[in-house]
RNA sequence: CGCGGGGUAGAGCAGUUCGGUAGCUCGUCGGGCUCAUAACCCGGAGGUCGAGGGUUCAAGUCCCUCCCCCGCAA
């Protein structure tokens, strides 16, 4: 079976190599086009770019599949599409290409958590479960039909970054297992329930700035589900941005939103919150690494009484 | 050449402007105090100051080269 792959970053690579280890004839790979990121500004490619050169696969990478991938993809003959994290939407004349259609792999329970940060948004929302979801993909922003799914529990205190790690190969098993079954033609096709589904939006960095006010419990869950991108962060003295990296619920004596309960080495950083308190465990400061809470205060002697309140943003 | 911060004891930092015996907080080891302690008191060990070269009577500090780490922006 001729196969193309569509993926971006470090999620989609172990579906991309479980299909070539599966023995599916992988005959292309859409990734998105190497930018220049990091120190430097030197052009990077992406993971998934970097694993089909690894295997000898042909690699595309159009601006807009939809516009100047087209043809690409057509002239590939694909029987069978598959999308894992590629981070470009697909346009009919895109999924009528190959035989099969198109299955993607979705790291929800879908209907809920529709979206490109499910991950993350369920880890947010405090879910204790999530999962990954194949699904045959049309022309709405996650709503094909539901092929198969798995699910995986949350671990107390996992990030996003963990999660994703742990679900990427569940994903890729996943896959395969669809894959076989469509062949065999016992794969069971179910459509969405719209009325049980939920649209997440995309990540922004604004959503990392911490807004003090919010429940305790909630800001850490956020803490968790926004790493490492973008990060929570915190403003105190002049400006000073301190992203936090891992934190926990404290006990508020009563003091008003943001204001700090303690600041020393022998006591830790705490910070008052809407309900409750946060305990910051680990964070990082400008120009620095990122290093455990107390470790710094030794270092960095904090005379603030209060953090920055910040507006709201956007999802609280 | 995108902008910027940094590498000093096991950890986190000061000292570099204006060269002159390397310091702070914590940890660690030993002792003391205490019903007890992660608390307190006394004492000790522990440092090629990222690497190499240069200037100098003298370099953590000044000059040159290199390596590594990190933040921003994307």
């Amino acid at each position: 079976m001729r196969v193309v792959f569509l993926g971006t970053p470090e999620f989609g690579v172990p579906s991309l190599k479980a299909l070539f280890d599966a023995g599916c004839e992988v005959v292309g790979v859409f990734t998105q086009p190497d930018k220049p990121k990091g120190r430097g500004n030197k052009l990077q490619k992406s993971p998934v770019k970097l694993c089909a050169q690894e295997r000898g696969i042909p690699v595309f990478q159009p601006v807009k599949i939809r516009l100047d991938g087209v043809e690409a993809l057509r002239s590939l003959r694909p029987d069978l599409c598959v999308t894992a994290a590629f981070g470009q939407i697909l346009s009919q004349e895109i999924l009528d290409i190959p035989r099969i259609g198109t299955v993607n792999v979705h790291s929800s329970l879908l209907p809920k958590y529709r979206g490109s940060a499910p991950i993350n948004w369920a880890i947010m929302e405090g879910e204790t479960v999530t999962g990954v979801t194949t699904m045959m993909t049309d022309k709405g922003l996650d709503t094909g039909d539901i092929l198969l799914q798995r699910t995986i529990g949350i671990l107390p205190g996992e990030t996003a970054e963990e999660l994703t790690a742990r679900m990427a190969p569940i994903g890729a098993e996943l896959l395969i297992e669809t894959i076989r079954r469509l062949e065999k033609g016992d794969c069971p096709r179910t459509p969405q329930d719209e009325d049980k589904a939920s649209y997440f939006p995309m990540l922004k960095k604004e959503m990392g700035e911490i807004d003090f006010r919010m429940p305790a419990r909630k800001i850490v869950c956020r803490v968790r589900g926004l790493t490492p991108w973008p990060g929570s962060v915190f403003e105190w003295g002049e400006g000073e941005q301190i992203k936090v990296w891992h934190a926990e619920e404290a006990e508020n004596p009563g003091k008003k939103p943001g204001a700090i309960l303690s600041a020393d080495a022998k006591d830790g950083l705490v910070i008052a919150a809407g309900e409750g308190a946060v305990r910051i465990l680990e964070l990082q400061a400008p120009g620095g690494k990122r290093m455990n809470a107390k470790d710094y205060l030794r270092g960095h002697p904090v005379s603030y009484t209060e953090c920055r309140v910040t507006e709201e943003n956007s999802h609280g």
